[in-house]
DNA sequence: GTGTTCACACCTAGGTGCAAAACT
DNA sequence: AGTTTTGCACCTAGGTGTGAACAC
């Protein structure tokens, strides 16, 4: 709904499904679900990402936002993210050697509080019409939270899991998907300086510290570049079989 | 669901149904629709309440936002405003005389465009819960409009209308509701500099406007004030019995 | 003359990392 | 010493009426 300009994210939304349905016709439906900005989300994380969380709550970047398809048009479907802590362990980052390593047995993993998207619930023609983003989805360290922001341990390591629930009948039938390129350390502040300068780059709300504005291409010190903020998606041709999830719980 | 600070109006909305319910305990549910900001509402209404139109959409101001009661907690409902041309006539401001005086036979009544707010479907309970606010409603006088927004002609006169669908089994039963103090007439600039002056001192967005930015209460012109915006509240109480649209269609 | 459009300054609202301070 | 909190400058995003320019 919210996606009223021209993004190449927004016109594979609409096209790659289509193209899909020619191969799988006659096979049942298969519910898909594709990593929006994937070319991003791999780049932080071949550097360790990391997301900085606070009392009050913060917004992940890049944002988690996935293209969806196989669903039945006109049934109803909730769609909700949770993050699954992916090593009991507690983290720490080590300048000397810049890696992250694991200390001790961390904090027990309590069922992570479930962020509904908004539009839940609403048919699957919803869902598959354009990309469903999870934008307002914010972290916090407050394990007395009210504002049901999602509760994670720093220095422990996450993945979003994206739930499509389907309201059949009686019975509900849950899908579950996730996707590797999203894992990410929770951080009360950035431990990697090229974490810090990615986010910089790449993060609009983070102009304010971006080194340079030079108007060409000059100094693209990580890649990202200081022009539009979508030239980095066209990376997502190449990949886009590899988007897929097929974590099917 | 965007009430999260607290104001006299989410109070009334948590409050007065539950009242109300007493009086009413063994009489077959009443779909009941109250208004809010009714005071200003009418503040704007006895001077002459005008609206701006532009091409790209402009919001109301007040806002349409009401309090629902009486649905059915667990029952699907969708919830849509339009606009009914109440009077087939073309206006003009006489600045002479002070007042709008209607001129020729105005432009033929097309349907008015639905604004379905975007919580539809939902059950009863969520729009019994809190406030329903149409912020996100626009206006519009081009007739090519192709972003949804309602499509209006200047110098005409207006008065929404709020359409509740029940979605019950295979019919659907509609009810519409509206309130006398919300007409306006639509506008390219402003006629009534008084209208321009309770706009500037009302909505928050024109504060750049405001003449005094006395911390008392001094030069309160029309008696909003520099203060909070929801000073004003405190007067919907003895008025709040009339707020109650009984206009069912 | 009357009505409309447009660029603009000025706001609201809220998302960034920073750096100093505070905590443990 | 490592980790967390807080106020802040600096952004994005978009809602205001203004006043000059424009259209009819």
């Amino acid at each position: 709904m919210n996606h009223s300009s021209f993004s190449i994210d927004s016109i594979l939304a609409r096209k790659a499904p289509a193209k899909r349905k020619i191969s799988h016709e006659e096979s049942p439906k298969l519910i898909r679900v594709f990593l929006q900005s994937s070319s991003l989300w791999r780049r932080f994380h071949s550097l360790g990402t990391e997301m900085i969380v606070t009392k009050s709550g913060r917004r992940m970047f890049p944002t988690l936002s996935v293209i969806i398809s196989g669903l039945d048009p006109v049934k109803n479907y909730v769609v909700m993210v949770d993050l699954e802590c992916i090593e009991l362990k507690r983290f720490r980052y080590s300048f000397h050697q810049s890696k992250w390593i694991s200390t001790g047995p961390g904090e027990s993993e309590l069922p992570s509080r479930m962020f509904v998207h908004s539009d839940s619930p609403a048919r699957g023609a919803h869902w598959m019409r354009a990309p469903v983003s999870f934008d307002k989805m914010k972290l916090t360290n407050n394990q007395l939270d009210n504002n049901g922001h999602i509760i994670v341990n720093s220095m422990h390591k996450y993945r979003p899991r994206v739930h499509i629930i389907e309201q059949g009948g009686e019975a509900q039938t849950r899908h579950s998907f996730s996707f590797e390129e999203t894992e990410f350390i929770a951080v009360t502040a950035y431990q990697n300086h090229r974490i810090t300068s990615l986010k910089i780059e790449s993060n609009p709300f983070a102009k304010g510290f971006r080194e340079c504005e030079v108007q060409g291409m000059e100094m693209g010190n990580l890649g990202v570049g200081t022009g539009s903020f979508q030239s980095v998606f066209p990376l997502i041709f190449p990949y886009f079989a590899a988007n897929l999830a097929n974590v099917e719980k």
